[in-house]
DNA sequence: TGGTAGTGTCATGCA
DNA sequence: GGTGCATGACACTAC
């Protein structure tokens, strides 16, 4: 059946993928959908958006470039109803689940956006369909991941018809020409677009292993930088759209930025900007805007090498959850960690695995590879050189380092409930000039207040109350003082049935005994006398024998029963499984110690009767049987005293009798209780035993949570960041020209206004702000 | 022969 | 102070 299913798995990929590269389009969607739910899942998994809807089609057409991506209005639309999913779901904290979303490539005709191209043929991305997986289209085709969101697209008419017809193999060795000619220049064009040629080359790879991985961000960060790409026909590199009259092109004029944020944040309506910019509705691009200034629009949030976790702290959990997997306590914390999806940062951390794309830089990096030399270079360190945006030398958000998280967004707000410190040390360590958090008002304080609680337990591995709980109990229950009241078990069963005959032996007297005596007897019927009292087998056998002294090893193995009670049930003749005490016997009952067997018992004299008892007689007995004591040693040790008094005051004894009953008595007792407490320490042993897997098992479910928050604050992080680069990049001055994010930043007030303020006035709120958190843990 | 486990016993403290 | 109980320490035996 796996190889049926692999087969037709394969099968329809490969033949899908020579469709799609011969340009016949086939909607795989429409196939699945209705008629093979089981073959859908067995391609896309539970629930994934897989679909070759070519976008790029409408606007490419055989010569390709001719239309700019941002001439579409759907690209509007679809972004604004991106953005308003997006905002709407950051109220929800959710732990997504992992979906993967396989996209076909298209080789497109010609002078494709080749930066366009940046994710690779698998993209695996949250469930919650908010972000964006920017496909071979060039932003057009926007988040199919939400609810009926392709359809809205079919709809509008986004679909693209079937191009089949419109590929002749002319134009395929066209394509193929222009290619050589790069390559002639020394320039092939995968160095342009390397994902575009990976993913031709690896798709049906790719899609099987389930290995190569995007972050969704990146996509959509390379989808903002590919807007405002075009394309060279000839060698595939793109270059900015900074091109005469692209004001209907890629400027979002601020009013539409007004009414993006109107529509997305629910202060929207306190929206303001500064006078300065409130002009600025007719955005008008300028074509000396410097090539990249755009592009410098990075994620706010964006953390160059993200480490969020002490690696340490990490190894110590990492090592817990093998240990707990080890222990098979849970095997879904395996699933957890092993299949976390590619933005997971523990599993980064902890597989450190060189290929998870984790790191973002990684993966916007190769975004921008698909680009041109200059999108690259606003990756590079050296972009940070560059003189960009006029006389503004400082790229804050360059994110070639870490510092690009509180670069923008400082630790304050967002960054810094975001992320706890043990988060984002790495990014407070080499961190720049601070500079403040656009984002902060983004959400509303309960919000972040409940972030930020969360945080710190995070922070702290466990709940603080819990763990102070943990620790007084485990102060309280240090050593063996917790026997009784802790373990329940340590005086029950055994003991209580042990103890009925003794108990019942004296039940006559011991009923009518008062006070301290009777609370004695009671006590001793109710948790004394363990094992050590004369079941009715021995009684039989004493009477039998008719003179004195209990069967301390027929008590012995009655005793032991505590430990595996189904194994010696007291009977005598497997007396040699166990030990064979016969130190205390008297020297001569030493003699010829050799057990009979089994059936001598039945079979032998009584005389041999009396050999095998009298071999099993305590020293004790024996003394007591020299001495003559005229009753046994079970009534000598069990019986209250009031009751043994008086029974002493039945006989004239002399004083070595009187003496060695008491002794016997005294040693009787002091032998049942060092079997109870034995027995004790075996069963706290057994429950701290017991308790240490408890909390081994609760630590190994608390990291998994651990994790899924931690996966859940990165997506949100991810979202915030690519709402704050969407809007931010829209914002043009009164010359149509982007802001440049080195300069300007965005801040969301506590009242829900956004304001546009310079990045020197946001550093000192930033710095303001950080000092608040710092006052208040003093 | 030495180590270990089980058991009994003694001494001691506590209630 | 006697009694019962708990427990550490020791000795002994069997394996």
């Amino acid at each position: 059946m796996l190889s049926l299913k692999k087969y037709l798995t394969e099968g329809l990929l490969q033949f899908t993928i020579l469709l799609s590269l011969i340009g016949v389009r086939v909607d795989v969607d429409t196939y699945l959908t209705s008629q093979l739910p089981p073959l859908r899942e067995i391609i896309l998994g539970p629930s994934s958006a897989y679909t070759q809807t070519q976008f790029h089609n409408l606007r490419n057409t055989l010569d390709g470039y001719g239309i700019h991506p941002k001439s579409i209005d759907l690209d509007n639309y679809f972004t604004a109803r991106r953005l308003l999913s997006q905002v709407r779901a950051l109220d929800r904290f959710q732990v997504p689940t992992t979906e993967v979303n396989a996209w076909l490539v298209h080789r497109d005709p010609e002078g494709s956006v080749s930066g366009s191209q940046p994710s690779s043929g698998l993209t695996l991305e949250s469930s919650s369909g908010l972000q964006d997986v920017t496909g071979p289209d060039n932003g057009v085709r926007e988040s199919e991941t939400e609810q009926g969101f392709s359809e809205d697209l079919e709809d509008l008419g986004a679909v693209a018809p079937p191009v089949s017809g419109d590929l002749t193999k002319e134009d395929i060795d066209l394509i193929d020409i222009l290619w050589r000619q790069d390559i002639d220049l020394g320039a092939g064009r995968e160095i342009f677009d390397y994902s575009h040629r990976q993913k031709e080359q690896d798709v049906d790879k790719d899609v099987r292993d389930g290995a190569e991985q995007e972050d969704t961000w990146s996509g959509e960060g390379a989808e903002a930088l590919a807007r405002n790409l075009l394309v060279d026909g000839e060698t595939g590199e793109s270059f900015p759209a900074q091109v005469p009259g692209g004001e209907d092109q890629t400027a979002l004029s601020l009013e539409e930025c007004l009414r993006l944020l109107e529509a997305t944040c629910p202060f929207g309506e306190n929206a303001e900007f500064p006078a300065d910019i409130s002009s600025i509705t007719e955005a008008v691009p300028s074509e000396s805007e410097p090539p990249g200034l755009q592009n410098n629009l990075l994620s706010p949030l964006l953390t160059g090498t993200e480490s969020p976790f002490d690696l340490e702290q990490q190894w110590q959990d990492l090592m817990s959850i093998m240990e707990m997997q080890a222990m098979e306590v849970n095997t879904s914390t395996s699933e957890i960690l092993y299949s976390a999806p590619p933005g997971d940062p523990l599993s980064t951390n902890y597989s450190l695995a060189p290929n998870t794309p984790i790191n973002q830089n990684v993966s916007l990096h190769q975004a921008s590879l698909g680009g041109c030399s200059q999108d690259f270079s606003l990756f590079s360190p050296e972009a940070e050189s560059l003189p960009v945006a006029g006389s503004s030398t400082l790229l804050p958000l360059v994110p070639s380092n870490s510092t690009s998280l509180n670069s923008t967004f400082g630790s304050t707000n967002l960054a810094g409930l975001f992320f706890p410190p043990q988060l984002n040390g790495t990014a407070n360590d080499t961190a720049g000039p601070e500079l403040p958090d656009p984002l902060g008002g983004l959400l509303d304080e309960a919000m972040l207040d409940e972030i930020s609680l969360m945080d710190l337990a995070i922070e702290e591995g466990f709940n603080p109350v819990q763990a102070s709980q943990l620790e007084e109990e485990f102060d309280s229950d240090s050593g063996l003082s917790l026997d009784s009241s802790h373990s329940p078990s340590s005086l029950s069963g055994s003991e209580g049935s042990s103890s009925s005959s003794s108990s019942s032996s004296s039940s006559s007297s011991s009923s009518s005994s008062s006070s301290a005596s009777s609370s004695a007897s009671s006590s001793f019927s109710e948790e004394g006398a363990v094992g050590y009292s004369s079941d009715s087998e021995t009684l039989d056998l004493e009477e039998a024998e008719g003179a004195v002294g209990y069967q301390p090893e027929y008590s012995k193995f009655c005793r032991m029963s505590y430990q595996d009670p189904s194994q010696l049930s007291c009977l005598p003749y497997l007396e040699h499984v166990g030990h064979n005490h016969t130190y205390n016997m008297a020297p001569s009952a030493l003699d010829s110690a050799d057990l009979p067997p089994p059936g001598a018992l039945k079979k032998g004299s009584k005389e041999k009767q009396a050999d095998f008892l009298d071999k099993q007689m305590s020293r004790d007995e024996h003394r007591a049987r020299a001495m003559k004591i005229p009753f046994t040693n079970d009534k000598i040790i069990n019986l209250p005293v009031e009751e043994f008094n008086e029974l002493l005051s039945k006989y004239q004894l002399s004083e070595a009798q009187l003496s060695l009953i008491r002794d016997i008595r005294r040693r009787g007792k002091n032998k049942m209780a060092a079997q109870n407490c034995r027995k004790r320490k075996l069963d706290t042993i057994l429950n701290l035993e017991r308790d240490v897997e408890d909390l081994q098992r609760d630590k190994a479910r608390l990291l998994r949570e651990k994790v899924e928050f931690l996966r859940s604050l990165r997506q949100m992080k991810q979202k915030v960041q690519s709402l704050y680069q969407e809007v931010f990049g829209r914002l043009r001055d009164e010359n149509g020209r982007p802001y440049s994010p080195s300069q300007y930043a965005l801040q969301y007030a506590g009242d829900g206004s956004v304001l546009l303020i310079p990045r020197t006035l946001a550093d000192q709120q930033a710095r303001r702000q950080e000092r608040k958190p710092k006052d208040r843990r003093k």
